[in-house]
DNA sequence: CTTGAGAACCTGTCCGAACATGTTCAGAAG
DNA sequence: CTTCTGAACATGTTCGGACAGGTTCTCAAG
């Protein structure tokens, strides 16, 4: 099920500190604790802890200024959608819970034909995520090959995420493309997102295939423009 | 003033491992000695080649795998071309023409602070989009470090592309970063683009570094939704 | 010949320590 | 009052060591 147990010890320390400024003790702009602090309250070494530091920077969650200490840089109101795909999705911000509007085999020849997909057959996977105080914040709607496990999807329902069913098939993304466009809410997803038909969303179109280029996922993504911010960190270094 | 030296151990181990590995004494999937052995032949300790090693993967140049060992992945072709970008779009086809807005010299404490610049002088360059028949469609403002011939800008004009300048001046921009989200126009932008105030406009706000991490570009863009959509490519195939 | 135990490699994680360098500020020197 | 200096504390880098766990091969037992 979830609640997959952090063996690591850095992982658990930034996954602590990372509930802290989530969920707002840490505000904007404070600063942690120093590295020595942590590493006592904690009970790791400061290695471990700057660790923990490295991946919160690599979330954007706070940043870290030589000599002086390190900062929370996450606002707390919108959600870093990730383009980059390397970013684990499970590091998404803000807790939020998903509700499954559907799930079941499809026939999408226009997607087929579209991005020369081998096969039509694909499991349609909605879902609509709200925040836990119960607003609805955005639609994402997947289309994944029915192959392997996946096929049986739709009878065994989806237990845990849809990248954790989508691994466990074989199928990684590791390349894709992606568009990003602004969208008017239809009557019908007003309803689900509770906002008036015809207001502006972000729409994401994604399209993802493993490293053979085999098609693993298509999702069109509505994200409600004050909940979300899309990110993308490219290029590397040479250090 | 170029070819600074690199201090740091793991920069040089990286930076050494790197060249063999691009010059093609390390060929594709053949394997690299082992951490004990880099370690003793760089005379470093084997966390300093770890550290080294983790900059090689996160260019994409080898990967190492538990138990075995560092194997390269580097296909031989040229690391420049494959950068993750996203890209405004104008319409295909569709012929632009850019105004010149402001060119002057600025200081940009704010920007130098939050990202960390050397300096905060910059040569600021706003610039408005419109179609041929006159429509504008953006305002893209970019912040550029003064130094060199870009000092000179403000006096000698923008003749060519801001990034030709850019090119001549020694700066490449091969990462960084981007924002995407929606804004609502100010009343002076609207006036410039020709829409009411409040309108929801995608905004883009990318930071640009070179291959030595030196600030390049700050560019952030108001783009009209009806006109612009945002390109992705990313990653790569395996072969 | 097949199998399995184990040696000998490898990388992954974590520790505590040391020293370098950046930042701030109180307090001495001018 | 202004300026400089140094203590105090922050992060940055590197070290050597320890142990866990994955992978491969050898070689003895069956």
């Amino acid at each position: 099920m979830f609640g997959q147990v952090l063996k690591l010890k850095h992982e658990r320390v930034a996954e602590q500190l990372a509930r802290e400024i989530r969920g707002g003790r840490l505000a904007l702009g404070s600063q942690l604790p120093g590295e020595h602090a942590l590493a006592t309250r904690f009970d790791v070494s400061r290695n471990t802890v700057r660790q923990a530091l490295a991946d919160l920077i690599r979330q954007g969650l706070i940043e870290t200024r030589s000599g002086k200490g390190s900062f929370v840089t996450f606002d707390g109101r919108t959600i870093d959608d990730r383009l980059g795909w390397s970013r684990a999705l499970a590091e998404q911000g803000v807790p939020t819970t998903v509700r499954i509007l559907r799930l079941e085999l499809v026939h999408e020849p226009e997607l087929a034909e579209r991005f020369d997909l081998q096969s039509a057959e694909c499991v349609a996977v909605d879902r609509l995520r709200s925040l836990d105080e119960g607003r609805a914040i955005s639609i994402e709607r997947s289309l994944v090959p029915a192959v392997g496990p996946l096929r049986n999807l739709p009878e065994q329902g989806l237990t845990g995420s849809l990248y954790a069913a989508l691994r466990s098939a074989g199928l990684t993304p590791v390349q894709g493309e992606e568009w990003v466009d602004l969208s008017r809410v239809t009557q019908s997803d007003a309803e689900l997102l509770g906002c008036a038909p015809g207001d502006l969303y972000l729409r994401t179109q994604r399209l993802s295939r493993d490293a053979r280029g085999e098609f693993v996922e298509y999702v069109e993504s509505l994200l409600n423009p004050d909940r979300f911010r899309l990110h993308l960190r490219f290029g590397e270094a040479s250090e």
